[in-house]
DNA sequence: TCGCAAATTTGAATCGTTTCAAGAGTTTAT
DNA sequence: ATAAACTCTTGAAACGATTCAAATTTGCGA
């Protein structure tokens, strides 16, 4: 059993290299400043020795370090695995890092993410925020550290946001449903404590009440917003009185829709879109690869996340000049064959 | 345009509340030997300084940090997802965070990261690797950082690993499809450079080996393991000649195996069992949700992921006792309707 | 009131980098 | 040959928390 050799250091390498540690600390950030020659010696010491530079050593001294830190409330959710890999390219172009910490819903996991991010003094933090979490958001930001939130618009002018317009969104959605003939909606989603259902349904109930009377909406709400709820929702209807069903349904998002779509097909009890035209939301890709190719609402996923990591390196890297913006994106409705009357 | 002022340090917290700065230090690390009335001092100036603790600087002096690293390659699978949850359950239990890294399926961005944990001097790392990044693993090693190789026999017995057994799963699918009465099998996966996939087939052929001469499998390699590449093969069956087509086909993951569903439920051109018993792999939450609930087998995620994050901790917390380990798991027979003849 | 042990508090030393003024070598221009 | 102007290299001084031996205070019994 060796006892755990201590790793080894910049002046180890700088004493094995024969030269001074200042001049390791050069080959490493400023080659330019060294001689080939030197430079050689020392890359040779380092490989010789598994020299890695101490990242906490670094940061202590800089004070501030090259990742940032993205929380989101469910890893696995294809929107937010999008939206972090948007932040990740965005990151490697800036030499910057993202970790990601997944939250999973728990509001306690969430702070303790945002308390570690702000221990760590990630030089920023992009976070989709839960209801409840705001003030701990703005006490990260007094101590220093760049917040962004995303998939929301800040309430306060004090802070970006990147989000997508959720009552447009569920206003497209709907005003489509509409254009196709359809006067009975409903709308599947919840709990709508979640803003964005909220928002959604709001702009879903905008455009039913524009276009008058002759249309209506009900508003079903579901347990959450899994597969599994969508099909419970579903086949509650399916065992309901064939007059009591909607003619079209607007679900909060593509995995409630999913759901439906597989109560419904399921012994083709009721059809889509003939029976009931159905829209989803986020438009991921299973939405597409659906039995019934699923219509539904485009959030650019991938943008938001870029985005969102842009406008929190330009508050870091300039932090006198930044002005904060929300940045509100336009959803896009993607129309496939469960709206589709042929 | 105010400067950014410079966040207070554990000194800044002494001075208001009138004491050393070892009492600070002890106040949050070990209150019980501080008189509860200066702890009441020191409390208040922290709260009154938004004084937060500076991890560089204790990850400094401590040698290491209280994180793991996990890489992923790809975040928004369900299957990672779920090992990841599990590995943060685990975590948060041992007082632990757990930051992920999500690779993209990219050689570099890999690397990036495991190079970034090694310079973080992160507690340990778990890594489901891509074919050739075991040399880089044996460097972080030897750097001292702990590694646990996941979803994947460590080659070596030099380091931990938590995977299970693609041969038995490839073996247990083929056997059912044949004792159903299948004996025409296709295997449907790519590509087989992958050591997983080339698991499951070695162990599906090996079912059909046992079997005898009367049973035969041909391999359709895909494109990729993405519901797309699935459909696509479905839809090249469903235009082939019907003798040619196989009586059961056994997917190398679950979303191949969907988009297999898919192209096959499309306008009823083949049914399932009844033309082509159908089995997937992974047993994700989509498989039970599909048209037709896909017979599955299943890997413990969750389970996965804890008890690897389980065995790096024992590694961390006592290098000379730790012995190393390769668990495998077993997997599991989960049957539903795509391979149920009534 | 005094003495001694236990309970608190102190602050210098340390972790591994980066920075930067100052020193040492080289070259170029006269 | 010498000054001026470079190019390289050096090493002490941070950064902010933890540790720990030493100093100080407190509590208690006689």
């Amino acid at each position: 059993m060796v006892p755990p050799k201590p790793r080894p250091s910049i002046q180890d390498v700088a004493r094995l290299a024969g030269v001074s540690l200042g001049t390791v600390s050069n080959v490493l950030n400023s080659p330019n400043r060294v001689k080939p020659a030197t430079i050689e010696k020392v890359q040779r010491a380092i490989e010789q020795l598994g020299f890695v530079r101490n990242d906490a050593a670094r940061q202590l001294k800089a004070g501030r370090s090259n990742t940032v830190g993205v929380v989101v409330f469910d890893a696995g959710n294809p929107f937010f695995a999008e939206l972090a890999r948007g932040a990740e390219d965005a990151a490697a172009n800036n030499n910057y890092s993202v970790l990601l910490g997944n939250s999973d819903h728990k509001y306690e996991r969430e702070r303790h993410y945002l308390q570690l991010f702000d221990e760590q003094r990630m030089a920023g933090v992009l976070v989709s925020p839960t209801n409840d979490i705001y003030d701990q958001i703005s006490e990260l930001r007094s101590h220093g550290t760049q917040t962004v939130v995303v998939d929301r618009k800040a309430d306060s002018d004090r802070c970006c946001s990147v989000s997508v317009d959720d009552f447009a969104g569920g206003k497209l959605a709907v005003q489509h449903l509409l254009d196709i003939g359809r006067r009975k909606i409903a709308f599947v989603g919840g709990p709508v404590t979640i803003q964005q259902v909220a928002d959604r349904l709001a702009g879903a109930m905008a455009a039913v009440k524009k276009f008058g009377p002759s249309a209506n909406i009900t508003v079903i709400e579901s347990e959450n917003m899994s597969v599994l709820a969508g099909r419970a929702v579903g086949q509650a209807l399916v065992q309901g009185e064939p007059a009591d069903r909607p003619d079209a349904i607007f679900a909060a998002n593509d995995l409630l829709a999913l759901g439906l779509v597989q109560a419904f097909a399921f012994q083709a009890k009721i059809s889509i879109p003939g029976d009931i035209a159905l829209i989803g939301y986020d438009d991921i890709d299973f939405a597409e690869a659906a039995v019934v190719p699923l219509s539904s609402v485009r959030q650019p996923a991938r943008l938001i996340g870029s985005t969102a990591l842009v406008m929190v390196l330009d508050e870091i890297d300039n932090p006198s000049t930044h002005r904060h913006q929300q940045v509100t994106f336009q959803p896009e409705l993607v129309i496939r064959a469960s709206t589709q009357v042929s």
